[in-house]
DNA sequence: TCATTTTTTGCAAGCGCTTGCATGCGTTAC
DNA sequence: GTAACGCATGCAAGCGCTTGCAAAAAATGA
């Protein structure tokens, strides 16, 4: 009865109750060897004693420890995510797309916030690695020097997401902003109006956001050979901002007829200035907008916008990287998932 | 020159490239456990060393493997998160909140997405817990059965957050939902509104707007002795839900004066409905939501809505548990965050 | 000055898995 | 019948850190 297998005895450094590998092992007869392969590669191993470990664990509820396994092969299950901002609604549609494939698959998110910031992007980038993680997701493709080199030297796979740029560090699942920029003005100029504006928030710090209104600046300077009249407030892309920066707009610039808001939000903010000054859309002003929010399609009038692939991102980024995973030789890829200009009553 | 330190040497086994707890204790020149005690309990070291042994971190940009450290010591800095939506903008606040507090002071945060689901939930929970996590943080306060077991035989910290009932597993954070939806029926009759009902959406899955439903349910069974008018459609709480639900319930019940919309989402689709059909708001129909949504403030009429402590939650979660990492005999506490019922010009 | 106490430090044994290598056994070929 | 070969299994050596314990060094007291 009384064995020696020193993992069942009562040491002081054993930390976890739950059940471990061995205990597997010994009620399924037979050793960790065989349980870790059963669980890594069951075809590796006969018929009979698979379903001996089989029931173990089931019996047992076994949980293999991330840790322990972590350790002795260096990768993990995790995918370590970067955002640039949870609230902003794209990158948790983008998020949780990825979520749903990869949990299913058993891996987990591990998810950091750099508030647009490098040098956070990079702290976390430094925290992530030592994590072992199975890929690293960033969002864009503007990263710290150190960064650069942290990220290039880890032999992991990497993505890039929601831009679509030259050079990219490995695979880069996006769409091109300065494209959406151009489409925005083009379909103001065919709508007939010809003092058009862009507004956009934190030009500075949203790189994505000022190349959207670098591809609206472009075409109004082929078209117009003018330079375009791009207002870009320091605050955050939200209602607010795009009532005030409508408003001054406007005082600015009387005779603007069309606008594109590099963001639903503000967008929104400029409807309600609208709707509160009677300014008749889209007769006196034609508005459009990007990000394709929940209420733009149901405004009065309904909002013109363009649709990133948000969902789609996340889940092209989840599924090259499960072909990663299962296969040695799958290359890095860059995608272009393009977008969608949804023509609407603000238009 | 050749010493025999065999983890300077080339192992098969060798995985990783980055520099070790080793490297950095022999160009210090001290051993491992001075350098593990420097980075784990620095005055438990001398000056000089300390010093060292900071230089040799810095110099070869070390950074401990999680994995390992958390193997040892079966625990690690992790939060384990688990959330029933990510586009739903509450949980994204809360959780930035909470990020913000937590990277700063060295810990990482694991994302789940229940989806609404128990069993999801018992799932995400299973394989969190393998991780070794030094807290867990959960939405709401029903988990199925076998969740419990597991949360409860863990020795971790657990938060349940957004709830306020009874029974807490450990900690919790929220406020209480039948209170919100008591508020905002009463504040509907303080505005002479009589015939008043309510529109949730989902009832059957989130619980927490079916509790603010109960709530507005209990005050018009307590004021008018009749049963309340409660629409619950099934579909997500979204502003196209809003306005057919809003649409339906006129028509069910032509002269109903005042709506209590169980998220703002439905609220500003309810508003659509409005301006479509030259409903005249308040005068004709009082509106009041919850969750003081951006556009509230800023829309026309601004909605009247209910404020939940979205960010404060998050704060107010990772501060508890800081303090409890730090402090073995912090106990398990209840704090409720209340709301606030921000009137405007929809009510 | 020497004994005693209090700090600092290092040694080495884990933490719970994975996996290269060796072993044992059933097959196939000769 | 024996040699050669596969395949399934087990053994044991790590993976990179933490930490109890003991030794060494420093501080204190007599």
């Amino acid at each position: 009865m009384s064995d020696d297998n020193s993992s069942n005895s009562i040491t002081t450094r054993r930390k976890t109750g739950r059940a471990q590998m061995a205990d597997v092992a010994r009620i399924a007869g037979v050793s960790t060897s065989t349980v870790s392969r059963t669980l890594s590669n069951p075809t590796s191993v006969s018929k009979t004693l698979r379903a001996q470990v089989d029931a173990a664990i089931e019996q047992l509820g076994y949980v293999p420890n991330v840790m322990a396994g972590g350790l002795a092969t260096s990768r993990t299950r995790t995918i370590c995510v970067i955002v640039p901002s949870l609230s902003n609604s794209f990158f948790s549609a983008t998020i949780e797309a990825m979520a749903a494939r990869f949990e299913s698959e058993g891996y987990q998110i591990m998810l950091g916030n750099s508030d647009y910031s490098l040098e956070r992007e990079e702290a976390i980038i430094n925290s992530f690695l030592s994590w072992s993680p199975a890929a690293i997701v960033l969002t864009g493709q503007s990263h710290s020097r150190s960064a650069l080199k942290r990220l290039l030297g880890a032999e992991v796979p990497i993505v890039e997401m929601w831009e679509m740029g030259d050079n990219p560090i490995d695979t880069l699942v996006g769409f091109s902003h300065r494209a959406v920029g151009r489409a925005a003005a083009q379909h103001l100029l065919t709508r007939g109006k010809t003092k058009i504006a862009c507004i956009g928030a934190a030009l500075d710090r949203d790189r994505r956001a000022a190349q959207r209104c670098d591809g609206f600046a472009e075409v109004i300077r082929e078209t117009t050979s003018r330079a375009a009249i791009i207002a870009g407030p320091k605050g955050r892309a939200n209602i607010e901002q795009g009532m005030n920066a409508l408003e001054a707009l406007i005082v600015a610039h009387p005779d603007v007829d069309g606008v594109f808001f590099s963001n639903d939000a503000l967008m929104l903010g400029g409807l309600f200035h609208c709707q509160r000054q009677g300014i008749r859309i889209p007769q006196d002003l034609a508005l459009i907008g990007f990000g394709d929010l929940d209420f733009a399609a149901h405004s009065l009038p309904s909002l013109s916008t363009i649709r990133p692939p948000k969902a789609e991102i996340g889940a092209a980024t989840a599924e090259h990287l499960l072909r990663r995973f299962s296969n040695e030789d799958v290359p890095p890829e860059t995608i272009d998932l393009g977008f969608e200009l949804i023509a609407r009553g603000s238009s």
